[in-house]
DNA sequence: CTACCGATTGACT
DNA sequence: GTCAATCGGTAGA
């Protein structure tokens, strides 16, 4: 059985969670439907020195949810999208982790219709394509995922061996290109912008 | 109010 | 690899 991830999970520093989220498993409940996968890939956005933090410049109307409690979510919209973060650290310090991939686990059917799209590699491979598959907007930006009906992050079922985790440079962002604060499964054909080998 | 632009995606070379 | 559609957030006049 499942247990759902607690408060104190989030209450960390960024990358730590970041990290941790690799494997945990993302649960979303619409309508008595089921949509769920493992988490694969991942990006920290740190509360200092990271000027690719849309926080960075301060609190604005947008980016309040990071400036909130740990473990509610951060939904934000770009280029007519959606983006899923989880809220890190304590109340007041600004971090996210943006979730990025997904492998799905449930629901793959309702998440083809969401997507409109027959590849079972697409339905939740990228930030915005994962919100579409599971059904994430701005009516979620806030949401506390501790405790949720609807939203909410449990740990991964038995499964195979996920394999190595990696870390290497965040993708779209135009500052702190170099920092290393993304991390996925090396091996996983679920994650995004992957090397070939 | 206008102007700029991005934590993206999908189509294309 | 390149490129543009797309639109809400933000800053500035």
């Amino acid at each position: 059985m499942a247990a759902p991830v607690s408060r104190g999970f989030f209450e960390r520093d960024a990358l730590e969670v970041a990290r941790d989220l690799l494997g945990k498993r993302l649960t979303r409940m619409t309508g008595g439907n089921l949509t769920a996968g493992r988490i694969v890939e991942v990006e920290a956005y740190r509360a200092h020195d990271d000027p690719a933090n849309h926080a960075h410049r301060g609190q604005t109307r947008r980016n309040a949810s990071m400036f909130g409690p740990p473990g509610h979510a951060y939904v934000y919209s770009i280029h007519a999208r959606f983006c899923f973060n989880v809220v890190t650290e304590p109340t007041g310090v600004p971090s996210a982790v943006l979730i990025r991939a997904v492998e799905p686990s449930d629901g793959q059917s309702l998440m083809h219709a969401r997507r409109r799209t027959d590849d079972p590699l697409n339905l939740a491979r990228g930030p915005a394509r994962l919100c579409e598959a599971f059904e994430i907007d701005r009516t979620l930006d806030g949401h506390d995922l501790v405790g949720s009906d609807q939203l909410w992050i449990d740990t991964e079922l038995p499964a195979t061996d996920p394999g190595e985790i990696v870390a290497a440079r965040r993708i779209g962002v135009s500052s702190a290109k170099d920092l290393p604060l993304r991390f996925f499964y090396a091996d996983n054909p679920y994650v995004s912008h992957r090397r070939k080998r």
